[in-house]
DNA sequence: GAGAGTGTTGTAAC
DNA sequence: GGTTACAACACTCT
């Protein structure tokens, strides 16, 4: 669930949040989760220091102030990280598991740090993972990641560079981390929404006015979804509970049966793209 | 209670 | 290369 706008959220949150802080202690409790060995991933950590957070689409990206290794979590559908500050805030992920009573049933690891700061990993069904790798490892996952959508590399003449000559449909290419890093189902839906472009299309069907238009979507969603800090998890939560969220701008996504808000008349349908529920709106969307 | 569906990604098969 | 199915897992909804 969380794409590129939540986890971006995350990031900056836990920047604030833990940087700098010496780590005391790490514990897992679920060992599986940490792909390159729970010995290891203790050993490197405790004693260590986060330095500096990047995110690469999905992916966070921890630095390490000692060693050669970085940190990369990812969150998969329903990871979250979860920060308690000595003054009670709480920064949040997936909804699905509650953030009271930490650890909990989901908690899979835990860093303590100096200054009494806990940074929790939580995940339902267990799909993400943490890693501690080396340089090459690094760099071997990183370059995976295609187009970073809010950065300058994001070019018109890039973006539709990358649709000449494809094929295969429209859904498929969005949701494809290799072309252009961090969306997922939910923004894909938006961001054809917005252009105006029904997301089973197929690629090479596109006039340049629809290319254009996706190329400003993919911009403009991204961007407002991460000034609204995300969709999908309502629990950046502050000490008092308070919800947040880009769920009421949701155009399309999970609207199967309601009327369009943009152009009134057409109902949202729901079907399966690129093996995805996909949502549209069959009146504006050609 | 059974079965389908769920925000991700990697892999295998066609 | 592209598309589809499926697996990893646990919970919610029908």
């Amino acid at each position: 669930m969380p794409e590129l706008p939540e986890v971006e959220t995350i990031r900056r949150d836990l920047q604030y949040a833990v940087l700098g802080k010496g780590i005391r202690a790490v514990k897992v409790w679920t060992p599986r989760m940490i792909i390159s060995g729970e010995k290891e991933f203790i050993k490197s950590l405790e004693g260590n220091r986060f330095e500096k957070i990047d995110r690469r689409g999905k992916l966070l990206v921890f630095h390490l102030a000692y060693g050669d290794k970085t940190l990369l979590i990812h969150l998969k559908m329903t990871g979250q990280l979860i920060c308690q500050v000595p003054g009670g805030l709480i920064v949040g992920g997936h909804p699905s598991a509650k953030i009271e009573n930490l650890p909990n049933d989901y908690t899979r690891a835990a860093f303590y740090l100096a200054d009494g700061t806990i940074l929790y990993f939580n995940d339902v069904r267990t799909f993400g993972y943490l890693k501690l790798a080396d340089e090459n490892e690094t760099e071997e996952c990183l370059k995976k990641f295609g187009l970073e959508p809010l950065t300058p590399e994001f070019t018109w003449s890039s973006f539709k560079e990358l649709l000449a000559g494809r094929k295969g449909n429209l859904k498929a290419f969005l949701l494809n981390q290799s072309k252009i890093a961090g969306i997922g189902n939910i923004y894909a839906d938006e961001i054809c929404f917005r252009a105006k472009v029904r997301p089973e299309r197929a690629i090479d069907s596109l006039d340049l006015s629809e290319r254009r238009r996706l190329y400003n979507a993919c911009q403009a969603v991204l961007k407002q979804a991460v000034e609204k800090r995300g969709t999908t998890f309502s629990n950046f939560v502050d000490a008092s509970g308070k919800k947040g969220g880009f769920e009421k701008h949701l155009k399309v996504y999970n609207r199967a049966g309601l009327s369009c808000k943009r152009c009134k008349n057409g109902i949202i349908r729901k079907i399966t793209a690129a093996g995805r529920g996909t949502h549209f709106c069959p009146e504006c969307q050609k």
